[in-house]
Parts: structure tokens; sequence; C-alpha cells
DNA sequence: GGCATGTTCAACCAAATGGTTGACGATTGC
DNA sequence: GCAATCGTCAACCATTTGGTTGAACATGCC
């Protein structure tokens, strides 16, 4: 009796299921491309876009011998939908959305530093 | 390393967590009081409860023998702050949210149906 | 004091999760 | 044809999760 949001909630749980959206927001990319950032086998990879396909979250389609993963926005769109009852008894905390952003910037230069080392 | 995030989107993954929520957006209620529609043990929610807690979704507050249970929408807000990144390239589609009110509605009613015998 | 009420704790269990490695199946290029 | 590349599958493992039951702990009431 799992519904979409439990699949959608549990995608998004994982920090690297979410850094691939992230990075799937710049562009569609291949499921070794999406690998390479990430201090895992390939295999765990695989298992987390399909983690994310699952929940509708991602597309992926297969053209050679080659795996693209692009964002599908419909079943993010419908969790945000469902969050946005609970935010209409106060409006959005700027401190908390600033905060917020700068947290995650961090996050993800952690997780892109090391690896691309530009 | 599990950050704010994770909890966030872990505690939202299971649906007796999120009618839980979706119970006390109406009012704030006592543990047993929020136990009461569902068919499993009080020590079974309470461990809900602290799964909300944890990722800072409501806040518990004991008067006398009784702990009193509220939303906390800092959390959420975060975690919809997020989503939103995703939905900047396309509108919010109607039919999906449709879609998505009409399932929940369902989801809730068949929740509370057969515990508060109406 | 003593009993009932409200809630959590501890131990346990089955199932799900997130990772590994190694083998396999397609596809492409030489 | 053959080798390299891309990706998934299968089996395995440790940890987490979501539930149970029974005991314990606080508090309120008579």
């Amino acid at each position: 009796m799992t519904d979409a949001l439990d699949l959608t909630f549990a995608a998004l749980a994982d920090p690297t299921r979410r850094a691939i959206l992230a990075m799937l927001l710049e562009d569609d990319m291949a499921v070794t491309d999406v690998a390479q950032p990430f201090a895992m086998s390939l295999a765990a990879i695989s298992k987390h876009l399909k983690v994310l396909a699952d929940a509708g979250l991602i597309q992926q389609e297969r053209r050679g011998r080659v795996t693209w993963c692009k964002l599908d926005p419909d079943a993010m769109r419908a969790a945000s939908v469902w969050m946005q009852g609970f935010g209409q008894f106060d409006p959005v905390d700027l401190d908390v959305l600033e905060a917020f952003i700068e947290a995650e910037t961090r996050a993800v230069q952690a997780l892109e530093g090391p690896a691309s080392e530009v």
C-alpha cells in the first residue's frame, strides 16, 4: 500500500540522491557521468537511480549503450503541493531560507570539491 | 553526517507520520489522542512522534501527565524551499495537483473511517 | 498511600535499505 | 570477430526501520 508520496519522500531522504537530482537540474546525464563525483560503486549509483526512477523523480532513456537520466518534475511537484498545505499558517521565514541555502551550498561544494579537483 | 533534510524527508516518507501531521494541522493533540485513529500500539505511535520531533517537524511539550504535540513549521519549510528549486522550470500542473488532492483525500478517509465509525 | 492514567523504555523480530563484489548482457569501434 | 565500454543483476552483508509485548516511570485522583 505504498503510495506515491511514500516513494517520493523516501527517495529524497538520501543525500546522494538529492545531490544527483541537483546535478540533473543543470543537465541531463549518462549513468556513468552521474556516478563520477561519488565515492561509491557504479552499481550503487545505478540502484540510487532506480529508486529515483521508481519514485518518478527522474526518467531514464536508453540510447545505444548509454542510459540518459533526466529530471521528471511531476513527482516532486506533487510532494511540494502536499507540503504547501503546512505552510499556509505562516509566511516564509527568510532567515530559515537563507540559512538553508547557505548550508546546501556548502554541502554541494563538499560533495563536488574533492572529486572534481578544480 | 545525516543532515536536517535527511531527517525531514525520511520522517515524511511514512504515511502514518504524514497522517499525524495532517491531524496536528487541525489542532494540537495529546499522544494518546494522536494514537486513537490508528490500528497500532501506543508505543509505535510514540516512536513515530519521536521521529517527527527529531526531524523538527513537531514539538512535544509535557504538561503534567500529558505530552502535547504541535506542528513546528520550520523543518517542513526548509524542505519545501529545497524542493522549490526544482519547480522553477515549469509552472504548476493543475491536473497533477487535482489528482493528488483527490488521492490524499481518499487516503485520509481510509485511515480515519474504520476507526471513528461515524 | 494506593490505584488508574499517560507515556516511554527495552528487548525482540521481520523486512527494507545502502553498500559491496563478481558475473553477465548489449552495444560500439577497430 | 574481438575487445572495450556502459549498465544492470545476483548474492551477500551490516544497519536501520517499523512493529510487537511487557515492564517501568510519572503524575493525578480518591
